[in-house]
DNA sequence: TAGATTGTTAATCGATTAACAATC
DNA sequence: TAGATTGTTAATCGATTAACAATC
């Protein structure tokens, strides 16, 4: 049985939140206490663990190591999987250290990049290839996510390509709308479209 | 009246798309082509544009560039805001990239960073300042956007200065949740939490 | 008139939250 | 028992979309 998409966001989060608490050395968590550190509504994490399947007790809350280990079960479905980042600018570097720096369950595998001076290099342990090695890349090394960037190819040629060789799910961080087949999931953050709705909410 | 979140973004993608469309010089466009270009249901595009007050015609459709002024005036409130980005790493150098070569409401008037090789410099006719001119820059340019990405300071004390020198909108890029004051408005996009949900989704 | 399109309402669907029973 | 918390249902709210009248 599928998750909500919000339900996801949030399990993830407080697994993240959940792996630094640990050092606490306290071994159960109330879920006000979980909401208050989420700025969000206990409710939300009962009905959210509810639907994990995860319970609580009612004098000491949940148990934090169980919690951590439930969600990661649910959410990494066993393994972790392997992705890559296409387009090595500002955008795609920003992401690579936020996965190099970050225990998840997505490893970035292969960096795909027109530059002379990425391609053939390696950051944070990752090599960075051109952009002709991409489908012998993405089959070799059996990467099924991939995080777009602006490329200086064109994204609808580089998309088509990347889903015959098995790219499932997307990350589109570009401003170009893309056309996907049934069966691949797409995620999309245009960061234009975030600053114009803070600019008209910001004064409402 | 204030539109609905949604409303807004779409809005704010219909007329960066129209801005291109218009120089094919067709002067009129329907909603179904302006839905298949955004991979959206054309019931959208007029709905969003009743709720604007924008009305077409049925022979010719929407008049392109009545349409995109008739947004600019209801998205940008008259003139465009001055916003500033706090922590020069990849992602702040990925947003101003974006906001340099983009025309926007929006109008990155500063930067603010911790590292020596940036402060002091301009980037894209930009200026960037240390950390302790955050205060005085932002009353004196009248900022009131700020796009927040991971810096060395620590965040709340940073959010708590740049609300009480006059910010009201925050794009937060970081991974930590923020606790606002009514009145400001708040935008969040956590890239590890979208790939999280990428790998869930896409397996599903 | 027939066909295509706009404009609008009502139905549907998902997400949030209020309410409350059950339990410790 | 009283008080706090979990677990769950039902109500509410916002976003999407189906349906259709009005218009060219």
């Amino acid at each position: 049985m599928t998750l909500p998409e919000k339900t996801v966001e949030r399990l993830s989060q407080y697994r993240q939140l959940l792996m630094r608490y640990k050092y606490l050395d306290k071994p159960h968590i109330f879920s006000k206490d979980l909401a208050r550190m989420l700025r969000i509504n206990p409710v939300h994490v009962r009905r959210d663990l509810m639907l994990l399947g995860f319970s609580g007790s009612h004098s000491k809350g949940y148990d934090v190591q169980k919690l951590i280990d439930s969600i990661a079960i649910k959410l990494e479905c066993g393994a972790g999987k392997n992705g890559c980042i296409i387009g090595f600018g500002h955008t795609g570097r920003a992401a690579l250290e936020i996965f190099a720096e970050n225990f998840t369950p997505i490893k970035i595998v292969a960096i795909f990049d027109t530059s002379a001076k990425s391609v053939n290099n390696t950051f944070y342990g990752t090599p960075c290839y051109s952009m002709d090695k991409l489908a012998n890349v993405i089959e070799e090394k059996k990467i099924t996510l991939a995080l777009l960037t602006e490329a200086d190819e064109d994204l609808e040629t580089i998309k088509d390509l990347i889903i015959a060789c098995g790219i499932i799910g997307i990350l589109n961080l570009t401003h170009v709308k893309l056309d996907l087949p049934g069966g691949v999931y797409l995620e999309e953050f245009d960061l234009r479209t975030a600053m114009i709705k803070l600019a008209y909410f910001s004064t409402q």
